[in-house]
DNA sequence: CAGGTC
DNA sequence: TCTGG
């Protein structure tokens, strides 16, 4: 079978309402939320959600979708709606940020339909504990393998095969550690097969997981970390892309930075010059305070704008140079546009 | 060093 | 502390 496009298959496609303002689909599928959307032609992402492969497209006032091995079905609609939360009108959310803070003001225009996916609690648990000291173009290699050696196929286009996520049973076995070393995982092969194992015996299995999305945020923050190799900050990407849980910050350097650049934020606390728990807590406060109760999606918002290099004006670009030169590492780690060639399939 | 964790 | 740029 071929990856579809709407202009050569248009009789196999359907499509939803959605305007570009509520969703822009490229950045959402490649800001580093999922790492499982491969824009196989222009505009058009090829994935897994729900155990089956979808292609999705867009045009100005509607997102288009086909299902492949199978037709569509009656449901298709709301397991997309339902994937991209678009009962949460971002206009809404928009405006608000919009008058709470000048800087979001400025920069948000330029990026509309930016918004959080729904992601599956597993999937998104075990590709953020790959995510730990690393950078998403690599994470997203690691993510692929893992689901290329584990998870069940579902189908191949154009020799390309598309996999779902391992389930925690493949996760749990003896081999995965070993196994994901070889796949180049490094220390975090060990924390992969340790979550798999815990979740499966000390917890009860992924209902457990399932669970912490009618939990309160600290309380599911909270049991994330009691798993091997999830910290606050893989815990709260989890809470935030997962579990239903928009006022999680996930705090990391890079937010670190724009916190201090755009907004002069420091710690209270003297001598924090990293992300202590402590000064984490304290900057995730600091924006649910300015953003409100969806502090997370904001965040999302503004470090797409920033992940993007988009011709800013001269004064910015000038700004941000003269803070932090040091030698000239500031233009490669903007990974998952740029990154685009293909992987090549190991098969 | 890179979107941490133990 | 794994590993790649």
């Amino acid at each position: 079978m071929r990856h579809r496009t709407l202009a050569s298959a248009p009789g196999l496609w359907a499509s939803i309402p959605c305007p570009r303002s509520e969703l822009d689909l490229g950045l959402v599928l490649s800001s580093g939320q999922s790492f499982r959307w491969r824009e196989q032609s222009p505009g058009h992402w090829t994935g897994v959600l729900d155990g089956r492969l979808w292609t999705l497209t867009q045009t100005d006032d509607r997102l288009h979708y086909t299902v492949y091995g199978e037709s569509a079905g009656p449901e298709a609609p709301q397991t997309l709606r339902r994937f991209f939360q678009l009962h949460v009108r971002l206009a809404d959310l928009y405006r608000h940020w919009a008058s709470a803070d000048p800087h979001f003001r400025e920069m948000a225009p330029r990026f509309p339909g930016v918004r959080l996916l729904r992601l599956d609690p597993v999937e998104c648990l075990f590709s953020f504990i790959c995510s730990s000291n690393n950078h998403i173009s690599r994470i997203t290699g690691m993510v692929q393998r893992l689901c290329q050696h584990l998870g069940p196929q579902l189908g191949r286009l154009d020799g390309v095969s598309y996999h779902g996520f391992p389930s925690l049973q493949a996760l749990a076995k003896a081999e995965v550690e070993p196994q994901l070393r070889q796949l180049g995982f490094g220390y975090r092969a060990r924390y992969v097969s340790e979550s798999a194992r815990t979740i499966l015996n000390e917890r009860g299995g992924s209902s457990w997981l399932q669970q912490l999305r009618s939990a309160s945020y600290e309380e599911a923050q909270q049991n994330l970390c009691s798993l091997p190799g999830v910290g606050v900050k893989v815990a709260d990407c989890v809470c935030l892309m997962a579990l239903d849980k928009p006022q999680a910050v996930p705090v990391d350097v890079h937010v670190w930075h724009i916190a201090r650049r755009d907004y002069s934020w420091q710690p209270t606390s003297k001598g924090q010059k990293s992300l202590s728990q402590k000064a984490s807590k304290e900057l995730g406060d600091f924006f649910r305070s300015l953003w409100g109760p969806y502090a997370g999606w904001t965040q999302a918002v503004l470090f797409c704008a920033d992940l993007r290099q988009i011709p800013k004006p001269q004064i910015l670009q000038a700004k941000a140079k003269s803070r932090k030169r040091k030698r000239g590492a500031s233009e490669e780690s903007r990974g998952p546009m740029s990154g685009q060639e293909d992987t090549g399939d190991p098969g």
